[in-house]
DNA sequence: GACGCCGGTTGAGCGAAGTCAACGCGCTTC
DNA sequence: GAAGCGCGTTGACTTCGCTCAACCGGCGTC
């Protein structure tokens, strides 16, 4: 758990870190909600999204395992959270985890990479949403996904998708029935097969990779 | 000049900047390239950008006056940076401000903040890209465009817009056609007023923030 | 095991934004 | 001051992705 901090410091952040549990679709936080904590997901995906008024929604990313939620947040949190499956999350309280890190400068350093990280994806997607063709985007976000499954050596991959078709339209900006002709698209071009409906098997990640763009 | 600096610190900065000029259309650096400075504007306007193999481009945002450029780089630059006008820039090398900012960890913490701003912003961008109609992304650019320029009390503001058409809609995902029409038929419902090609008038800022979304 | 529900897929038609093309206007150049 | 050019606007037509609707299959419930 919390596997992003150095184990060797494990002891210290027992001291400040409670466990949660929350089950599909149940909110860690909302946009604008005072930023009280920093979470690190240690099970289970979540996804963070910004809505507008008439409901429309937009995905801003998809947390697996190890990854932090909450850090850039200045004052009150800029997206929602919520679980997408059942997750477990670390808590940390804001103000005790910034002591923690007058201590350890290079656990700052490490969340400071991991912020740039972060703003690296985001303008990525801005490139997605702004000039990508839906068959891109789809590719594009398969290759992104990848890192995270398990990647079966040579050129070949297959991974889950935890998220809905709903989520994936809402993060490449389409809609559900879009990015279900592309799916289908994708595999009768042999560039994807889809063993069920949340798992991908990509045959060569390389040819996939080339209808990323262009 | 370097004005996100306190002044008292100048004459430490002093040190290790470097004054630049660059002209319209000049490039700063290129994504990929190696991220070996970090720059701040003092004067004119820059433009952010990555660009597909097939030439389409994606503005991911404006520089204006006082922005820095590159703090969020590892090891490379993600986009690339063009000065829109003439420009002044000061150049810190990256190594050199690094040990500065060992001195002065209240500077560290503001870069961090300004960091944070910018994912907001990024995050804000993926919601227009991802999810508004033209009429309501080019809104929500000239809502955004606001703060830089001089508003004129009320609910009334003037300012200028110093990028093309062109860089208006490759930063908005939209073609110089379409954010042309846009900009018309905002002039014909009253909500805007555009005194010459590059300035705007908003007679009631209320009213187009209203038209941003739903 | 029949029913209802939910998520996903597929089809038909539509519309917002893109493409292609003409044109206007201000600036620079000669 | 005529010519050329770059930028912006406008018009006519096309298209990609959206909307609306039907349908399918797995799963939980009664």
């Amino acid at each position: 758990m919390c596997s992003a901090i150095e184990t060797d410091r494990i002891d210290v952040l027992d001291r400040i870190v409670t466990h949660t549990q929350i089950r599909p679709g149940q909110t860690v936080f909302e946009e604008g909600d005072e930023a009280k904590y920093v979470y690190n997901v240690s099970r289970g995906h979540v996804r963070l999204f910004k809505l507008l008024q008439d409901g429309r929604r937009q995905v801003t990313g998809f947390l697996a395992p190890g990854d932090f939620l909450g850090l850039a947040a200045r004052h009150t949190y800029a997206y929602s959270a919520e679980a997408i499956s059942d997750a477990d999350l670390c808590r940390f309280k804001v103000g005790e985890l910034e002591s923690l890190l007058e201590e350890m400068p290079p656990v700052r350093e490490r969340l400071y990479e991991i912020a740039n990280d972060e703003l690296a994806a985001a303008q990525e997607q801005m490139l997605c949403l702004g000039r990508k063709t839906a068959k891109e985007r789809v590719a594009s976000f398969l290759i992104s996904q990848l890192r995270h499954g398990a990647n079966c050596g040579d050129g070949k991959a297959e991974f889950d998708l935890p998220m809905s078709r709903s989520d994936i339209a809402d993060y490449l900006g389409l809609t559900i029935e879009t990015v279900s002709r592309t799916f289908t698209a994708l595999r009768e071009e042999g560039l994807i097969d889809l063993p069920s409906t949340h798992r991908v098997l990509i045959p060569d990640i390389a040819t996939l990779r080339a209808s990323t763009e262009a």
